[in-house]
DNA sequence: GCTTATTGTTTTAAGCTTAAAATAATTGCA
DNA sequence: TGCAATTATTTTAAGCTTAAAACAATAAGC
């Protein structure tokens, strides 16, 4: 089968050579067909039995965990999104009576998001289904491998994050 | 630590109780978010370092592949997006001249999409350095996490593929 | 207090994305 | 042959997304 031998240099590493990183390459891919797979799929669900968009139910998502509303920057921060798209999102939302902006008591150029109630019940309906089609979605992964999984992408995200900010912050 | 018994039926299964796939949704967070993560960051490179988009990289990304150009259906079912997508992403893409429209001379409904010259060796320019950023971005993990995190994936695609399209096709 | 820097948000312009409807050409079949 | 169904693409309307610029209020340093 042709193995290619590969030199050493004799005093301490691989000789330099044109390094092949396909495999980081197929793992990215492979990464993100699943990642667009089910994204794309628990899309159309909401929009199909709630008629409702993915990031608007993010958007609620963090906000059900927060009693008291967030601040916009806040969100910002957690989604990971840009504050001028939270912007537009949060416009849609209060039009459609899930949420409302109040200027934040203490600092007059933040505005605070909150559920309204029925925003509330809305979501928690919503969020019930979803985890469900979460659990099929990954129904043929067992408890080993969920484990697994689990810490391997702990991995790659702290790797990621390495590489993306650097090793020192 | 206050341990829940878990009541069995005697005759065939565990009683009847509402599930938990709390489990299941932190899988689903931590995928997305690696994804999120690595692809905001290959966007952002690609932007200051080539100004060109993630969605033009890939379109060019597939047809590098094609020597011959590919049907815009064909691409569309590659990328995974929609048609009318892509009608508009090969309109900026004809302007930049990195792609042409030809119509296919088997089918004069069908569009072939080619590289040009130029787009080829720009993409092929692009494609050399994105490959170490993957590998930089993926750096922490070892062969071994490697190989196991291509299988577990695997296994999650296959999942969520017999999720959305039954198990019969 | 005054001034500068920072922080929080919105606006703008451009591009990406989709579903649904509209067009156009081909295929299948009676 | 002719017509119905299918396939390939584009158009449209709406929403998502970003970076950059603009604006407003607070914090920090002198």
């Amino acid at each position: 089968m042709d193995d290619q031998v590969i030199p050493l240099d004799a005093e301490t590493k691989a000789v330099e050579q044109p390094e092949d990183h396909r495999e980081e390459l197929r793992l990215w891919l492979r990464l993100l067909t699943c990642s667009t797979l089910i994204e794309g799929e628990v899309r159309r669900r909401l929009r199909e039995r709630f008629d409702v968009t993915l990031p608007r139910f993010d958007l609620m998502a963090q906000l059900d965990k927060a009693p008291d509303g967030m601040m916009l920057s806040d969100l910002s921060k957690r989604m990971m999104v840009s504050n001028g798209n939270l912007t537009g999102l949060v416009d849609r939302l209060v039009v459609s009576g899930h949420v409302v902006r109040t200027v934040s008591p203490t600092d007059r150029r933040a505005m605070v998001i909150s559920l309204t109630d029925e925003g509330r019940a809305e979501f928690r309906a919503m969020a019930g289904e979803h985890e469900h089609w979460i659990a099929d979605l990954f129904g043929d992964l067992n408890a080993k491998d969920r484990t697994d999984l689990m810490r391997l992408l702990a991995k790659t995200k702290l790797s990621a994050r390495r590489a993306i900010m650097g090793d020192d912050q």
